[in-house]
DNA sequence: TTTAATTTTTAGGTTTGCCTAAAAATATTT
DNA sequence: AAATATTTTTAGGCAAACCTAAAAATTAAA
């Protein structure tokens, strides 16, 4: 299996266990995927021969150590990459993500090492997320949803949920980036919308959908 | 046929092509790509059809103008990369090529454009080859191999005929590198090594070999 | 505790990009 | 102009990564 498809393979299964400590369901790595159930069975089934994750039939599937190294590598390249696409060739932070995808396989260790150097060693990446460091160690982060901020509280925008394109340009529009700081100044009784205020300064209504997506601290 | 896969062979059939105006020999690209003959004329078949090269059986292949175009693009965004590498993250020029030729086939027309005036819009690469410009146009460049400066001449190196790393490490080990000027202080009329001093100061001797390797103006 | 629904696996195919061995065409020597 | 050597193509195979359709296993509902 080429490298470049085993990493996909392993970064899906290490999403999906962080969110169901089970472990990753065939049908759930091919969603994640955008492939088809039966393709993924033939996948983790080489996966497991190769000592890269545990299978067994029926069982939902879970990363080995060696094979959430590879996981986690792939998210540290993945990150650092999104870092300079920003910071050093000015893409916006909905922009990066398929390009990301792509410069997350270049396989140099020597490569990512620089790399991670020449933009400062950061622990975070464009999106609010940690970036593993070299040994797989990410920074510790205990954020909380918006929508866990009590009436006239205030936190600073640390992360956020939900990567999907228009979300990140919908806070963009509304001027909702990472390190604002927020304050609650209302809660709708009707909806549990919420008016907040950014900075200090302007203020705007969230849906508890757009809320609860976004993460603080 | 994938864009990667793609890309290699339209490069190795223009590099080939600027060898030898006939065109590119199966056997050639099929050394060039570390891939057997057979494999290649499957290839070229089906490069054929889709319009990026002339294929005539038992004919050597020329490109297109699409298939030229893309080669370039290919060489543009590899060049580009090379850059970076040495550049930015401190890479030496011997080290680059291989990251390069993964590098070079990421696939974002705003990417490249944007890494290229990060770098700001290089017009050679780390070995002195040219990058050609968004169009496709490469800075003119007519050079001369240093064997043919003639006694008691100067020139200023600017570029390789000869790219593997033991060259390039050869010449990092005498000091040579571009940019330097060099003047012939004597040509051995035994074996037609040279001697030269760089920048004026230190002087060294050279095979024959090696200054034929060694591009000046 | 059957029955029904869902999930996973198996079986059988396809395409891509590579291979070896052998045949055919072309090029080079005598 | 033959004979020989070289190059290119064809033929037949293989593994990877995908697919659809159908069978088997598991899970949820009656
Ligand atoms: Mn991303
Ligand atoms: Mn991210
Ligand atoms: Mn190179
Ligand atoms: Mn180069």
């Amino acid at each position: 299996m080429s490298s470049h498809v085993e990493e996909n393979y392993l970064k899906a299964i290490y999403k999906l266990t962080e969110r169901n400590k089970d472990g990753a369901y065939t049908n759930d790595i091919a969603y994640e995927l955008n492939i088809k159930p039966a393709t993924v069975t033939e996948a983790i089934k080489k996966l497991g021969e190769k000592g890269l994750i545990h299978y067994e039939k029926y069982k939902a599937v879970t990363l080995t150590e060696l094979g959430k190294q590879i996981a986690i590598k792939t998210i540290r390249k993945h990150r650092l990459w999104e870092v300079f696409l920003v910071e050093k060739l000015g893409f916006k932070w909905d922009e990066i993500h398929p390009m990301a995808e792509e410069l997350e396989h270049i396989g140099f260790e020597e490569l990512t090492e620089r790399l991670a150097q020449f933009l400062g060693n950061p622990e975070f990446d464009p999106h609010g997320d940690p970036i593993p460091d070299r040994d797989g160690n990410f920074a510790k982060t205990k954020s909380i949803k918006l929508t866990g901020v009590s009436l006239n509280g205030t936190a600073v925008m640390t992360g956020i949920e939900n990567h999907t394109t228009s979300f990140l340009q919908h806070l963009d529009k509304i001027g909702i980036k990472l390190g604002i700081s927020i304050t609650v100044k209302e809660i709708v009784d009707f909806d549990k919308s919420m008016l907040i205020s950014v900075n200090g300064e302007k203020e705007v209504y969230l849906s508890q959908e757009i809320a609860s997506n976004i993460l603080c601290k």
